[in-house]
DNA sequence: TGAATATTTTAACATTTCTTGTATTGTCGA
DNA sequence: TCGACAATACAAGAAATGTTAAAATATTCA
């Protein structure tokens, strides 16, 4: 992952509103949820739910997918899993185990 | 680790300058490196180090140690590893295995 | 003690991001 | 086709964040 899609997915993950929605679709899995059913949840108004969505969108972070009427949003397990890679990437100069992430990959 | 505290932390890394100063941290391990060395490393001046190394200590990614005139930095490795968990944590509601995760901790 | 070095603090300003209300687009079912 | 539903787009104001230069603090060494 480069830095700039770095900066992007935790400048996406930054904001109250986008995280709870990130950790309600990390949770969610394969199946994702609506659009409506994440602003029910967290109790803000459709637009503000959209805009927050498009954020985690163009962050790669999620991935949306129309289904009839509904918007379903679902995490991109692969880019989420490229972050975590990137912040514990050259860890301690070659020498994790100082960092007590040797089984963090 | 809170949501509070993951949000901070997140926050704290959504910055370029600060972002890698993080990374420069985690490569340098556990001797880190003064705040002057970050700033000549980045190209920028001492005011904004200074600003964004505050930022970073506040979301408690680093630890500062005064040496000398010099203030030394290090990254909190066991916060780190906080935020990596709080981000994959109860991913795919108990099927981890969909999120390419399972060696992650 | 006084000059030099390392870093932080403060204040003003510029920039970016977030919220809200309203309008618009797309889809479904009678 | 019309009405209702689901979600996004837009515009304007409010709030938060980042940059810069100048002043202040702490430490070392001659």
């Amino acid at each position: 992952m480069k830095d700039e899609a770095a900066l992007s997915a935790l400048a996406a993950l930054a904001q109250e509103d986008r995280l709870t929605t990130f950790r309600l679709l990390v949770k969610a899995g394969a199946d994702g949820l609506a659009a409506g059913e994440i602003a029910t949840r967290l109790g803000i108004a459709p637009a503000r739910m959209s805009f927050h969505l498009a954020g985690l969108e163009r962050a790669g972070l999620v991935v949306r997918e129309r289904q009839g009427r509904r918007i379903i949003y679902t995490v991109s397990f692969s880019r989420m899993r490229a972050l975590v890679e990137f912040l514990t990437e050259d860890c301690c100069g070659g020498h994790p185990e100082i960092c007590g992430l040797e089984s963090a990959r």
